[in-house]
DNA sequence: TCTATATACTGGTATAGACCGCTAGTCTAC
DNA sequence: GTAGACTAGCGGTCTATACCAGTATATAGA
């Protein structure tokens, strides 16, 4: 594997997702030390300063850590992860160790309903994103999602590809957003006509209904999405702690 | 107010701290565009890339914002941190505002069937404490519940009424257990014909089931509950945060 | 044998310069 | 008047280099 300098993908974002390759295939296990700075800007022909910007940002999203004098080694998966904290979807199927997957089925700027603009607290002349996508866990649809999203540039995301990547790492990297707090309601309904063909199940079959409103570091609402699970395949867990204190 | 290249502190946590100052003295409100990059490092007599980590790191904390092409702003102050709570029945329904009660089904020991033995960690010989209700909101049932109980003298909770007062407030005033921390899993499914009778619905209607498992704040599992929610009458609510670091 | 020093690594900080794509305002040609 | 080209300024990426401080190991001296 090597990197393309005449990508129009950055090569620091190149290098990272190489990185990331070789741990989530555990190549490189957990207590690895990976190779130094010097030795992967020598190996790959690019300033150490661009090694930097990859490992730094792995070492935030906490898939590396560092140690000065040491070395850069590949961290502890975190196991409570996809209970208390906020995960996409697919960040969500992977820790529970199933193949995630997706199919766009509406991605465009449009007119957000009313709720939806309530929720995001833009005025009727603003136009939002809406990312409508099948939501597939080993090769069947778990999962209709219909994410609308608003924020600066938000009409940049129109040219990605869903299919494979996921929705948050791609908010964080190109964005700087991170999903930090999220009011979710979840409650049960049964499917609607358009469901029940996506889904692949009867009419009359029970769904999972799930809305979020999600809020970045700075707390402002970036995103809402409404979500309809298969009941028979999905399971919403969540742990609560009251023993957390409230900062601030 | 400047900086000093002699200090041990690096240029760029100087900056950032002087920056913040800036920020939180109000003398750069939330919107405004701070001076560029090129223009801080000339300035400050510092190289951009020094400026570019400092920029970066509060943009990370939140506290910036940039556009490209545009410049970099001051960004709104974070809204209060909510919690995710742990609440019982009785107390979620006074927090919405209806008025709670209950009717008990059951109220025995029992041989735990093995998903709550495995829950509660209890051997087979031993029995747990069922507290089966049906519960009401204004005057109309909204859920079935079966709560399985173990802890020391939990016979004791035999001779309560349980009509109008909150589990949990007696677990904490005759047994000085606190409800610390759950474990949660909510599904949606469609009512049992006695569900159906119980909750006065039709067959086939929705149900929201969940499933909780609930510790003390010694850490130990003292109650198993599972119950089974109108989908029409009821919408499970939680509040996530990952601000909040989850500690091993 | 044990301690102290030398040294060869590591990541951390900082420099100065370059080019890119994007934004917004201005200016020109129609 | 207005649409399109130009341009100054912005953040984003990347290079090549330098020196610092911490860590581990080998080596020289007591």
């Amino acid at each position: 594997m090597s990197l393309d300098k005449q990508s129009p993908l950055p090569i620091y974002y190149q290098l990272k997702e190489l990185l990331r390759e070789n741990i989530v295939s555990r190549k490189w296990t957990p207590g690895t030390m990976i190779p130094s700075e010097r030795e992967l800007s020598e190996r790959y022909e690019i300033s150490r300063m661009t090694v930097r910007q990859a490992l730094g940002e792995l070492t935030r999203e906490g898939i590396l850590y560092r140690e000065k004098g040491k070395g850069t080694f590949v961290a502890e998966p975190k196991i409570q992860q996809a209970l208390t904290s906020l995960t996409s979807f697919s960040e969500d199927m992977q820790t529970r160790g199933k193949h995630s997957g997706g199919k766009v089925l509406r991605l465009a700027l449009v007119s957000a309903p009313v709720r939806v603009m309530e929720a995001l607290k833009v005025s009727p002349d603003q136009k939002v994103l809406l990312l409508k996508r099948l939501r597939m866990a080993e090769e069947a649809p778990i999962a209709v999602e219909s994410c609308f999203l608003h924020f600066p540039n938000v009409q940049d995301l129109l040219n990605e590809n869903f299919e494979n990547t996921s929705l948050y790492s791609l908010l964080s990297q190109k964005f700087e957003i991170t999903p930090t707090r999220a009011q979710q309601k979840v409650e049960a309904g049964l499917c609607s006509s358009r469901e029940k063909e996506l889904l692949m199940i009867e009419a009359g079959a029970p769904v999972l209904r799930n809305r979020r409103i999600t809020f970045d570091q700075t707390g402002r609402v970036f995103e809402y999405t409404e979500s309809a699970y298969r009941a028979d395949r999905y399971i919403f867990q969540v742990e609560l702690d009251t023993s957390k204190e409230v900062r601030e």
